[in-house]
DNA sequence: CGCGTGCTTGAACATTATCAAACAGTGTGG
DNA sequence: CCACACTGTTTGATAATGTTCAAGCACGCG
């Protein structure tokens, strides 16, 4: 029922095998030198950004990005998890979205950066410069639409959470958050009525995308848990033991 | 500090005349006679959705699109104002955005329509087929960089808005949401000190779109009106007295 | 004038936050 | 290798913010 609150992914499986530490120029041949497109417009795209873009390596807790910077770059997640955060100057913290490979980030600002990105684990992320990226989009209708594309299901997936975090009660939250991380975990075929996931934040990370506390997300966690409906072997492995039930959480019967 | 949490605006002033109950079709020229563009992107781009748009009246209450319904058109406001809506099934209410003239909606939406969009005073909208707004696409790269801009702005106000309902206070939102409004009206240059507007919105919606009860909004107003930082002489119309104070309280200084 | 709808105000209540303390896991240094 | 410290998590008690329920008010309309 509810879609997934996490940036929209791209189908292109360019699994970077960069290593941490090492960084990559992709961009290798001179534009007047590339295939005419003929593929998909999603390859032509990806071939077209593969040409501009950088690997990076980022350190579990490095800073990609900071929120006032110039917006010179535009990212897009290959390995790893970020997470996307605004503050207010009184330190209270909110989490845009949790950035999974083939998210792209950076894409909306086009001055200066909205919020800071840092990574939650050790993470791959593609830089491409502003400048070539506008280039790309001027050449290329189809690049346009399919950021286009990319940008709306953002648009669509934020309002989701809007909803989530202006009418849903505290486990409403929960239970929807967990629903969307098993659910963006769908390569991963498991046994049907027993899935489980390893969550890549921590509980704070947690409270600060569901608009709670760290308190009430451990609490919320531990009466799924008492209740049968999930189970944590470790703080952040979570076994589904009862997913209707979430989903009953999910659609207001408590 | 806050940025406007209402859609974008584009800024064309290309003012319809047309009244409520009159219908026009704005497609006159085939497409191979329409000139060469010569002018800015956003000029180019208003002529070319000029030549396949039909403006349509709604009066007050009127239903413009449904939440599920086939996603077929894309529409831009031109007069008055509209809700939209996103609905749990219990019935609670969630307002997105509320759109006012040059705000387009309906684009983020592929197939289906995520939300409901309602008419909260008389209003005319334009309306494009999907189809034809696709192939816009389709041809001219400068439109998909439009809507991109377009998209990415609202993309930028959903995620304020998420910090707001996440992390900000009643009273913080109110305030944040006066000051929306007022700065939504930098066109009427009333001198500074007295600026006033006029809510085309009832209690009801405002509280649907800060994620509050109407009890609490109108608590929060009479507040407001007590600390002589607002006035309120008609239900609707708001006389803002301290324009600091609600800067003030945005910015987390109770 | 009386009804209906939307707004305001009050009192009791619920949910979630805050404060506080204990606990678990991990890495470090003796 | 163990003790210690550090950080993140859990749990409990209390408090606050905002909701719910209830009643009265104001404006517009038949």
């Amino acid at each position: 029922m509810m879609s997934v609150p996490f940036r929209v992914a791209t189908n292109d499986p360019s699994s970077q095998t960069t290593r941490i530490g090492e960084e990559r120029n992709l961009a290798a041949r001179p534009s007047y030198l590339r295939p005419v497109p003929t593929a998909s417009s999603n390859d032509v795209v990806a071939a077209e950004l593969e040409r501009i873009g950088t690997a990076l390596p980022y350190a579990r807790g490095a800073l990609v990005i900071e929120e006032g910077n110039s917006a010179e770059y535009v990212f897009k997640v290959t390995r790893g998890a970020l997470r996307s955060v605004r503050l207010l100057a009184d330190g209270r913290r909110y989490i845009t979205s949790f950035l999974l490979p083939d998210d792209f980030f950076g894409l909306a600002d086009t001055t200066v950066y909205s919020q800071t990105v840092e990574a939650i684990a050790d993470a791959i992320v593609i830089r491409y410069s502003r400048r070539s990226f506008e280039g790309l989009l001027e050449r290329d209708a189809r690049a346009g639409r399919h950021f286009l594309g990319l940008v709306c299901g953002e648009l669509s997936a934020a309002q989701d959470r809007l909803l989530l975090l202006g009418r849903k009660s505290a486990l409403e939250r929960m239970a929807a958050f967990l629903l969307a991380m098993v659910d963006h975990k769908t390569n991963t075929s498991t046994p049907p009525g027993q899935i489980e996931i390893e969550l890549p934040m921590n509980r704070s990370d947690v409270a600060d995308y569901l608009g709670l506390t760290v308190e009430t997300v451990s609490r919320l966690l531990s009466h799924l848990r008492s209740r049968r409906i999930i189970d944590l072997p470790t703080t952040n492995h979570v076994i589904f033991l009862d997913r209707e039930a979430l989903e009953d959480i999910c659609a207001g019967n408590v």
